[in-house]
DNA sequence: TTGTAAGCGTTATCAA
DNA sequence: TTGATAACGCTTACAA
């Protein structure tokens, strides 16, 4: 809008609310209705509105906005990076995907090491610069005694589980997986198994311990429970364990991983060291990662829903941040996927069987 | 305000600047003069009011300061996430710390498929809510007419360049590399290459692909930049240029691509029609992530610096926010470097002669 | 349906 | 060294 020069902002100073009504010939309030509640304007001067915003490029200034209506419209994230990459880089997709389409807009905030990551989160928080937070952590951020649990603002946790009252998660059925993901290999006639285990402690790593004990002892192995290799998820760590694993007097023919990138760095170590996989020694993975795909063999592995935890953990915050009051959302179990891949398949001695049995046929 | 009980926040109000205030005994201005220029005050002051922060668990309202400051320590980087994960997460590892160390927050946006996102980038620029970017692109969000380029903050590239008069960059040397990776091949022996391509037109694909034809042309291969396989970065299309290998009739015995995920799509799938890698084709790939340690064989690769290449784009940023004036920041070029593994070696027919004269040596 | 005007919680200027 | 006070740019009662 054009007539009067005295509408234009003076000069590169970027246009706000008053040059725009100005150039409309309205006042302030009416332009911050017209982006906000359009439908209470009439339409004619909506349209003058609209206009006189394209014509200045007007965008509101966001701390204005922020600090009059009390909210910011940012979702912290926050992720354990040293453990997450190729795995929660999809979750936080959904996360991403499902905020934004509400307005939020996302920090991703990791918290491994330093103190001083804790402290700008927690910061973050307590300067009212977020308005809810997501966890993809078994713990939360705490510094100097406040934690992101007692700043006021909705929490939900993915992929993990917080020991806090009233705070909903979403999860896969991890236990259940692992039964699933280790009954596989006993149905492949394995009766010696051995466990690589994710980061001490964690929820999930409990869990899928715990599904893989069950499924072992339903099935009558014994001493399963004590073939149990230290890991924490990585590459690196597999690769530690599978050189423990190499070190065993009488190995093991099935082995259970925690994670794909255990399973994969297990893997790698044990056919470099000469074992065939699965002729020698069959392995799972958990998680379902893309590089399982392209790894030698493919990983046999439970695939979990990535994209949808992620989505439906922001769906549950959004919920909470439009609660009139503290109405508690509910929590979510989704279910993973065992993916038959070719890492896993018969124990060596009913290889030998049924080779021997191929050739008494082909006879 | 002022003396005993009313000097405390009432209920559970946050704390606000005037409650510290009057908790110390002093006016705002002081409070905030104890946080941002605690060397103004008379240290015994500082002390007192120090104690009332604590005390209050006071954290100043960050879009009040945001909006009287006129910036909002915020910077955001854009990445195509596509195309990202295993290499970028630690250039934006890097880049986190350094910036976080300078009091920043770091905003990760993604640029993919839907305009939405493009809008949201821009709107998030425009609304003064991000005083400075990183672009991980080609390209930046430009919505509605309004480029990132043109906020007033200023910008940098990262592994990445755009033609932007005076905007900053951090690159490798990638064509130098790609002339490295690809003279690898020639010295190995193999005079038949062919090349497997990210995504048409990018930089950082324009360059490799110069790199590899210039090594190709020194050596006096001919042919070798018509052979050229289309991708994009990814494991699937590494895979779908393999397929389309295998089906040429006389196919090259090197195969150069320009990116670790390109290399091990194409070699999982080669060697699953049953070529042996590196006895039948030899495969480099180039960024050095870490699947590259553990596909099967180990891809030979150029490693780049990651964390290097985001620290420095951060320093530059830090320098241009800091700038009196426009003064501005020089670009920089870092090394990447070759790291040799499993899958390259000497052609079949070298590989044969090898052979030969091994089992003469052992007559 | 639209306008007036009072803050939101800081920081910075100026004066004491 | 400290204090009073005026912005920063927006939203939202409340009034018209």
């Amino acid at each position: 809008m054009t007539k009067s020069s005295g509408s234009r902002p003076i000069g590169d100073r970027r246009a706000r609310i008053s040059d725009v009504a100005a150039a409309a010939g309205v006042s302030t309030a009416t332009v911050s209705r017209a982006l906000t509640y359009p439908e209470r304007l009439r339409p004619d001067t909506r349209e003058h509105v609209l206009q006189a915003i394209r014509a200045l490029g007007y965008t509101p200034h966001e701390a204005a906005r922020s600090l009059r209506a009390g909210e910011s419209r940012m979702v912290l994230v926050v992720i354990a990076y040293l453990y997450s990459g190729a795995f929660f880089s999809r979750v936080i997709n959904g996360i991403e995907s499902e905020l934004s389409a509400s307005g939020y807009t996302v920090i991703t905030g990791s918290l491994d090491g330093e103190e001083g990551k804790a402290r700008r989160l927690v910061d973050l928080v307590y300067a009212r610069q977020i308005d809810g937070v997501i966890v993809l952590t078994g713990h939360v951020p705490v510094f100097d005694g406040r934690s992101i649990l007692e700043a006021g603002v909705p929490v939900v946790a993915v992929c993990a589980k917080l020991d806090h009252p009233g705070l909903p998660s979403v999860l896969i059925n991890d236990e259940e997986c692992a039964k699933i993901q280790t009954q596989h290999l006993i149905d492949l006639g394995h009766r010696r198994l051995i466990y690589v285990s994710g980061v001490e402690g964690h929820y999930n790593e409990v869990k899928r311990y715990a599904g893989y004990l069950k499924s072992a002892k339903a099935a009558g192995l014994k001493g399963s429970d004590s073939l149990r290799l230290a890991g924490n998820y990585s590459f690196e760590s597999g690769a530690d364990a599978a050189r423990a694993f190499l070190q065993l007097k009488d190995r093991p023919t099935g082995v259970v991983c925690c994670s794909d990138e255990l399973a994969i760095g297990f893997m790698k170590t044990v056919t470099g060291a000469g074992l065939r996989c699965p002729a020698d020694v069959s392995i799972v993975g958990f998680d379902g990662i893309e590089f399982a795909d392209y790894c030698e063999p493919t990983l046999t592995t439970i695939r979990q829903p990535r994209e949808l935890l992620g989505a439906e953990g922001a769906r549950i915050l959004l919920q909470e941040l439009n609660a009139v009051e503290s109405r508690k959302s509910s929590s979510r179990v989704l279910r993973g996927e065992l993916l038959i891949r070719a890492s896993s398949g018969p124990p060596p001695r009913l290889r030998r069987k049924q080779v021997l049995r191929v050739a008494a046929a082909a006879r």
